[in-house]
DNA sequence: AGTTAGCACTCGTAAGTTATGAGTGCTAAC
DNA sequence: GTTAGCACTCATAACTTACGAGTGCTAACT
């Protein structure tokens, strides 16, 4: 904040309307903005002049350029910034969309997953930009209950209910075969065993007072259990709108736009991307500032959803640096807002 | 066949040749192909001026064209069509990649969506096109066994298996508390009553058998389980690779390479594309021969796999028309294959 | 009769040229 | 401090030209 105000210090009121302008003309229109469009255009009441004299000064303190000599000024990063962090307002979305967010998120509430999706497509198509959804890996999810249900001969299956109520079962294919009562009999073996432990704690159990007739079975069905409580452990990411990107003039290069959707299919450079917005609310990094060399020309704007002090995920869009922040912010903090409140209901 | 054989009456030994010279060509280059390129780089003991003559033939059968009156021959819809019935060969993969393919779906053996989805990938890596995977629904999935067990307070979860061994799940929000007890008495009320069920039956069955105290829980749990029959009854795509189309010359154009891509994400779409290639073996679809518009510049090869008559789903490859038809048949044939193999023995 | 050399013609592409106009910075007057 | 005026810049678009890959046709050759 400190580094904001310093700039804005040696801007006067006047500057400050005018980088406004210029930045909202910018985002609307995509084409660098001159003195005479701005005189015209906006209420300023100052000649083309005039405004070239602060237009070189808003340029000297970094906050716009020139593509090219004879061109109009586009924001800086810096610019885009100073906007975001003081100038920028909130964009009333109405409630219709509030309440067409609630309907589209009901549908979809006991599956988490889909949810995610659902939230991710619904934001894509809202805002036009790309959007990723990230669930994050619990800490150290624990077993809160297990199953096991015999499927046919040699063949079970395990089911693992854990602490945040995430369900997950795998097919086991076993040496001896598991009838009805013997399925029963592990199950409650089971639970009474392993019922409330932790993957580590799991990793190293005792199994002293098992009978050790069964001894081998349940080690096998434990061995299962700990890849189930692992992949738990591992976050899951969802992108959607991606073409939305063939659309900003910014990747007019097919190049450029390529790398770009690449990066996008791939889950690890997602992670490192979202990977700094832990914050609150709502995270924005415009162009330099995100952690990937194709995302350069992009601003990523992230927010998370939680259930009580947990953080259980994050939702961002990528749009070019010319985007509705204001839109998108608001959109963000509604959905994060419907998001949390709903899983906190659930869980 | 007869039509294509019809074709090929008109065309002698040689005409075959250079037909087949300039698909190769312009395989390979994607330049149109002149009459004076055929003579020196291919060994057809023909001066160019005659190779024209046979050219203009040829073009009036109608198995090449001209892009622009002073350009070279391209092969049309038709011409690739004779070629793939009749000239092409096969291509050796070797060993190397049959064992890579082997070794790579052997890690993702107990999970049939994701071993999809990473043949997708093994697919879209080895030939650089866009690859789609599609499951097939069960034309009836009937219930194999059904299992509740208590979460928490007022929370089940409800495990449905299916004759073909799959294995879904849903939490149900109860109205009244279920515990370990009444979660078996449940898990057998179930079993007896709706075991065997397809998805119609269960819609009409019969209850009267069951203690009106439960009813009202058992009929809001067999409407979980007809929503997880349902899902259980739709089909997943999954496509990967999807930006090496932006590698096709034919979509320098980014109008076109955008309406494919958007294409590629839509599900219904997709369905619709591999709907027709539900025959046997390796099925190719040329240029206009494929059901959707934006799909006219490209050429879609599929295959299925199966287990015993019942084919679980499809593979198909999104190229340009001058793909490399050779290859990536080969290719679908070794995936099928193996897939029909492993999914054989496991099941 | 089939093959080939020769040649005029076509037409897309790339390179070079020019014109246009949006926008600037500077200066001098208000 | 503000503004009108003006010379200057430079990207873009439109037009021109040159090039060359490729064709079809004709006439000569085997």
């Amino acid at each position: 904040m400190s580094a904001n105000n310093e700039g804005r210090d040696n801007m006067n009121e006047r500057k400050v309307r005018i980088l406004e302008a210029i930045i909202q003309d910018y985002i609307q229109t995509g084409s660098p903005v001159g003195s005479r469009t701005l005189s015209k255009k906006y209420d300023l009441q100052l000649s083309s002049a005039t405004i070239r004299n602060e237009m070189a000064d808003l340029e000297d303190l970094g906050l716009i350029t020139q593509p090219h000599a004879s061109a109009g000024r586009i924001p800086s990063d810096k610019g885009y910034r100073l906007y975001v962090d003081n100038l920028m307002g909130k964009t009333d979305l109405g409630p219709d969309l509030d309440n067409l967010i609630v309907k589209m998120l009901n549908d979809k509430m006991n599956d988490i997953d889909a949810l995610l999706e659902e939230t991710a497509r619904l934001v894509a198509m809202m805002t036009n930009y790309a959007t990723i959804a990230q669930t994050l890996p619990l800490a150290e999810p624990t077993v809160k209950r297990v199953q096991i249900m015999p499927v046919e001969f040699k063949s079970i299956v395990c089911v693992v209910v854990t602490d945040n109520n995430l369900v997950k079962h795998n097919v086991i294919t076993t040496s001896l075969e598991v009838d009805e009562n013997l399925a029963n009999v592990l199950t409650s073996m089971l639970n009474k065993a392993i019922k409330g432990m932790t993957l580590t704690s799991l990793k190293r159990c005792n199994l002293d007072d098992i009978d050790p007739m069964y001894k081998p079975l349940i080690l096998q069905i434990i061995k299962v259990i700990i890849q189930i409580l692992a992949e738990e452990n591992t976050n899951q990411i969802f992108t959607r709108g991606t073409t939305n990107i063939l659309d900003f003039q910014e990747f007019n290069d097919m190049q450029k736009a390529r790398e770009l959707l690449e990066l996008l299919e791939e889950k690890p450079y997602l992670t490192k991307l979202l990977s700094k917005s832990s914050g609150n609310s709502v995270n924005i990094s415009i162009g330099e500032e995100n952690a990937l060399e194709s995302m350069k020309e992009c601003s990523l704007i992230t927010t998370t959803y939680k259930v009580g002090e947990y953080t259980l995920g994050t939702i961002g869009i990528i749009g070019p640096k010319r985007m509705n922040y204001s839109q998108v912010v608001s959109l963000l903090e509604q959905i994060s807002y419907h998001l949390t409140l709903m899983l906190g209901n659930e869980f």
